[in-house]
DNA sequence: GCATACTAACTGAAACTTCAGTCAATGTGA
DNA sequence: TCACATTGACTGAAGTTTCAGTTAGTATGC
């Protein structure tokens, strides 16, 4: 069974996919998790911190759906192990989709919100490195900082895309396809040169 | 000299601009367009009603800021075109700034409100068309749909590269390498094909 | 009996909304 | 031309609501 936490941080990030970060009621919060208003003091500083750690919430369980991926039993190709890292996060999972809206309401918060703007670095550095790694498997002989670059830019274009996809500009199907042509030529121009 | 209505809206946009959505005070607004509280409420029904007629205000000025620029005849090559097109918007001008992240805000508030979602994927359909249109003055034999495929996905990726930039976590020249190296990459796909 | 976990009820400030009334401009009838 | 009536735009303060955050007190396990 989950901790208190957990089931806190779980409730924040429906909740946050359901109504945004500025939909957020603390009171709405303690409801959705079936527990008191204090509670929620107890266990979280603020508002602030209830939000920073939603985010770090949210971005922990992406990394482990991600990476769950690479422990199944058959070891994928590099390029094929990328398509699908990136891939993983276009699909209308409920969980997925969440985490999507979720991470979306956080980074437009970021641009308005000091507090939030560390964390979220970080995490967006991160992912983008693993996707910088992955690339590299499939072009080994790709110098470093194109292939950082290149993370860099898809990772990017997947949160454009996804936003897109979200606020039903997009279908998801195309949103793929696009994702999957970015990849295409990302590679040739890292092989390429 | 625009209306006591344009006026507010022009307010209400630098307000988004600055503070965002949730951060828009009804208050702040009325001192912000030298009026009253009581005119806001006087000219619309409720804080709700002043987003909507807002966001609706962006978007059409949106709409209008990238269109002009084609009328401009510029004299430059296609390509240069293409460039100065899509660096437009990664700038630290002041209006700029207020453009991306009233655009963002715009687009974020789009995942949970119905309403703004079909005027928004005009404007992106139209602002992707733009783009496919001048990558097909650099590549004239590339087909339609690749074309598309490529407005689309370093439109997207300008929206998802302008949200990092406001968000504190990339560096705006750095934003501006990336793009130039997605048109690059996407350039390099439409002719080798 | 002490720490941890938790709740219900409450507080205060911020912010949304309303409203009684002012003011300038524009009819209108004698 | 002048007095009076009407209207739309507008103000500012009072009224009301919303919401983050607090507090005092209760249960539970060690």
């Amino acid at each position: 069974m989950a901790s208190r936490t957990t089931q806190i941080l779980e409730a924040a990030a429906r909740l946050v996919a359901r109504r945004g970060v500025r939909g957020l009621r603390v009171e709405e919060l303690a409801t959705e998790a079936g527990v008191s208003t204090g509670l929620i003091y107890y266990h979280f500083k603020d508002r602030t911190g209830i939000l920073r750690h939603t985010l770090e919430f949210i971005n922990d369980r992406a990394e482990r759906y991600t990476t769950s991926h690479m422990a199944d039993a058959a070891p994928l190709a590099p390029r094929a192990e990328l398509e699908e890292v990136l891939l993983l996060e276009l699909q209308d999972a409920p969980e997925v989709r969440e985490n999507s809206a979720a991470w979306g309401e956080l980074r437009a918060s970021a641009v308005f919100d000091e507090v939030l703007r560390e964390d979220l670095a970080r995490a967006t550095l991160v992912w983008a490195q693993e996707v910088a790694a992955l690339l590299g498997r499939v072009t080994p002989m790709a110098p470093a900082p194109a292939l950082a670059a290149a993370g860099e830019r898809l990772t990017a274009l997947l949160e454009g895309l996804s936003m897109r996809w979200l606020s039903g500009g997009l279908e998801l199907g195309h949103a793929r396809d696009l994702l999957l042509g970015a990849i295409d030529a990302e590679l040739a121009r890292l092989q390429g040169k």
